[in-house]
RNA sequence: GGUGACGUGACCGAGUGGCUAGGUAGAGGUCUGCAAAACCUCCUACAGCGGUUCGAAUCCGCUCGUCACCUCCA
């Protein structure tokens, strides 16, 4: 009896029990990256959250389709004059081609994801592969009457749309007349626009845009809002289940995004329940391109950054932001990796530890197991309390390591194993490992080195060849078969792991066995 | 200026009316050839000032401090 999975939706403002539309299907929407630079630490919080939600909900029994998409045309460089796209005017830096640019950061961030344990979604639409059902979006907005066309751009009205009491603000609690009256009227280029509020759904491309498609308005490209409400739809429907990205995106974009997609398919929030992951901070500021403050993911795994004084693995950085809550901020500094690194394989020396956990031989099961079975099942079951409430993975790691003290005190001394039930102790042990490994996708991390290990070997191998040669000179038999005995021992377990053992003339090596 | 969030022990970070969060660091102990790991014990904090309440880190008010978003260049 799983106790029900709530989630806090940005759309209410309050946590509720998760209700699919359509059990047993889950259609799950991230926000993914704009390939134009590589990614930094505090993009990677919301993939490795929606990594969890996504094996959390399967786990629960959902048939998940999870969709992350890649924006590789669209944004523009937020001080750039040129009126250029970001792909495009990095790729003319570097003498590429912008699909090249992209492909190349799509990888690279996609490796990074690998790495941090991110489970590949089930589709990974890319806006550039798209264009003809942004292009028909954009139609039926028109046709709608909530875009009309400026010198072959094509522009969202946002006066008309909210007129017609679709809410636009709903999402992010804003007020549209607070809005204009925020807005400053003096920007460039505000000509094209009927309200400053307006935003592009299609733009004209100038002469100097790489990236650009024919459409019925202009030879030019998508709005940046646009792919997210064309894709989902494609791929989950008009309206779906969880719709998740950064806390920066929910105004403007994801606000847009539900403008658009209701202009298309009223009524429809284009997602029940809307999530945002809160940011990195670095010295309590928020982690962005635009501070300089950020932290590649490269240099993190490398040590390469100076915030940092070294590298932190992967599985160190995933546990480090599943050891907050997704909806805090959390900041990064040398002190909070160093120890999230040792929290992190304390839990993996946990899980090495479970199948070590049998009764000895001989010893005897108390009759009586109840008090034992109690308290080993409550530290189990509190163990889904946590993220059972808003995925709260902090919570969940508390109690893990809660139920991993006691499974410790056992493992220090097995035969207290008598004092629990088999069956107590298999859903413990079940509960750790499902959670940490299936869940939390926290995966042991080898860090030994093979060639390092294998150098170790053969020292202790031409010890005891010495120690057998000299035996064997001095006639004392028996002492060098007991050496010539252990030497055997050394090649026959390296020979199991595919490993021969080369006695030359220069000395001892080794090979990968060819058989 | 508008909207929203936050301020927890040496550090990170949960909690949100009464009940041990947890991790890291530190102290003592058990174990141990030495050590490590593990276990046990300790360090028991909630920005400040008022108020509500039998009781507040948790609710309300004020003060101080910090942060995010408020779009354009699209």
């Amino acid at each position: 009896m799983q106790p029900t999975l709530s989630l806090y939706n940005t759309l209410t403002r309050r946590k509720a029990p998760f209700q699919p539309l359509n059990a047993p299907f889950v259609g799950v929407y991230l926000c993914g990256p704009t390939v134009y630079s590589e990614a930094h630490v505090g993009n990677a919080r919301g993939p490795v959250v929606f990594d969890v939600l996504t094996r959390y909900l399967r786990h629960l029994g959902y048939t998940v389709r999870y969709v992350r998409n890649i924006t590789d045309v669209g944004h523009l460089e937020g001080d750039a004059d040129e009126g250029e796209d970001k792909i495009s005017k990095r790729a003319r830096a570097q003498q590429l081609e912008p699909m090249q640019v992209a492909e190349q950061y799509t990888n690279l961030y996609q490796n990074h994801m690998e790495a941090l344990g991110c489970l590949p979604p089930d589709i990974t639409p890319r806006a550039s592969g798209h264009i003809i059902e942004q292009i028909e979006m954009i139609q039926q907005i028109i046709n709608n009457g909530f875009g009309y066309e400026t010198n072959g751009s094509v522009y969202f009205d946002v006066p008309a749309y909210n007129a017609a009491g679709r809410g636009y603000g709903k999402l992010s609690n804003r007020v549209v007349e607070e809005l204009l009256a925020g807005s400053r009227d003096n920007l460039a280029g505000q000509d094209e626009k009927r309200s400053p509020l307006d935003f592009a759904l299609w733009k004209k491309a100038d002469e100097r845009h790489l990236m650009r498609w024919a459409s019925p308005w202009s030879e030019g490209f998508p709005g940046w809002h646009l792919e997210c409400s064309a894709m989902s739809r494609k791929y989950l429907g008009a309206e779906f289940d969880i719709h998740g990205g950064g806390l920066d995106l929910m105004f403007p974009h994801h606000e847009c995004e539900i403008a658009q997609s209701q202009a298309c398919n009223h009524p429809t929030n284009e997602a029940q329940v809307w999530m945002h992951n809160n940011m990195i901070t670095v010295n309590g500021q928020k982690m962005s391109k635009a501070l300089g403050n950020f932290i590649t993911m490269s240099q993190l795994f490398e040590g390469t950054n100076t915030t940092l004084s070294q590298a932190y693995s992967p599985m160190t950085v995933r546990f480090f932001l599943l050891q907050a809550h997704y909806r805090s901020t959390i900041d990064i500094t040398d002190d909070a990796l160093q120890a999230a690194r040792k929290g992190y394989r304390k839990l993996m020396n946990g899980l090495r530890l479970l199948d070590k956990l049998v009764l000895p031989q001989g010893t005897e099961q108390t009759a009586d197991t109840a008090a034992a079975d109690a308290e080993l099942r409550k530290l189990s079951a509190d163990c889904y309390t946590g993220i059972n409430d808003d995925l709260n993975t902090a919570r969940t790691i508390a109690s893990l390591f809660n139920l991993l003290r006691k499974l410790n005190a056992y493992a220090a001394n097995l035969a207290t194993l008598a004092q629990v039930s088999t069956e107590a102790l298999t859903e413990a042990t079940t509960t750790f490992r499902t959670l940490v490994q299936d869940v939390l996708g926290l995966q042991d991390e080898p860090r030994a080195n093979v060639e390092d290990l294998l150098g170790l070997t053969l020292d202790f191998y031409k010890i005891a060849k010495q120690s057998a040669n000299q035996a064997r000179e001095e006639g004392n038999m028996e002492e060098a078969t007991k050496h010539y005995g252990e030497i055997d021992r050394i090649r026959a377990a390296l020979k199991d792991q595919g490993i021969v053992v080369k006695d030359t003339k220069a000395g001892v090596d080794w090979a990968y066995s060819e058989e």
